[in-house]
DNA sequence: ATCATCATTACAGTAGACTGGAAGGTTAAA
DNA sequence: TTTAACCTTCCAGTCTACTGTAATGATGAT
């Protein structure tokens, strides 16, 4: 199977999964007479775990370990769960910073109310010293 | 004041301030005779607003918008109601996106024992055909 | 006079994950 | 035969918001 057909069967750009070759998230490919990359059907599914797994927000370092642990037939699954879990922390710590400036954020706009005078308590607040 | 003191007065490095510059976030400094530039308290409380609203998870080109806002006396409390509120659904698509990421990973995890096996729902997830 | 500390500019690098483009080789179809 | 559609490599660019570094000049204290 050559790039392009990899390509249409995952959704990845040919110029993408070069790039995971690059970077070493794939291994090398075999190739053909002419120099053409080849894949097999195995490949497809490489490529289809690492979209799944960066579609949950995994980087694609942390990908290159879970891979390692989908190879790894002699894993533990408490690996594979302190990798999840680490992940689902920094998650929840983004989530948390955002909720944080949500809640600054739609306090302030309640305050204003948002008509054609320009007293606004957004810029006061933006505009207020605060050390 | 030179960019120092007004680096130290806000907390913004020098080199920001003179990136901040650059890009024309704020207008081009006064200089001294011998081509350092000055700053009045006035760029302090500039240089403090854009650190605030950066804070608020604002970008740079948005706070400049907030920045001609503050600046003109005209304004009406509405544009910049407007600019806040369009931020707040921004920060919420992004809080909605990583809340379904970890009710997905946390299903995930749940479902995985974490021993020393290596059976794992976490991988076979990851690895399921999807399309 | 010399040293530390401050300032200037211009250019390059960082992070992360790709993406674009040039210059060229290969293959299959019209 | 020519054209289109593949493929190759390599280098560079994108995005955002800075940060680093080099080479150089100014100021103030000892």
């Amino acid at each position: 199977m050559r790039i392009g057909i990899l390509s249409d069967c995952t959704g990845v750009p040919a110029k993408t999964i070069r790039y995971y070759e690059s970077v070493g998230l794939i291994p090398r490919a075999d190739r053909h007479e002419n120099g053409y990359r080849s894949y097999a059907k195995r490949d497809v599914d490489i490529l289809l775990f690492i979209q799944r797994s960066r579609s949950l927000g995994f980087s694609v370092k942390k990908v290159g370990e879970l891979l390692a642990l989908w190879y790894d037939s002699n894993r533990s699954s408490s690996s594979v769960k302190a990798l999840a879990t680490s992940h689902i922390h920094e998650i929840e710590g983004k989530i948390t910073e955002l909720q944080g400036l949500r809640a600054t954020l739609i306090d302030l706009t309640e305050r204003c109310h948002g008509d054609d005078r320009p007293d606004c308590p957004i810029l006061d607040n933006l505009a207020e010293r605060v050390g």
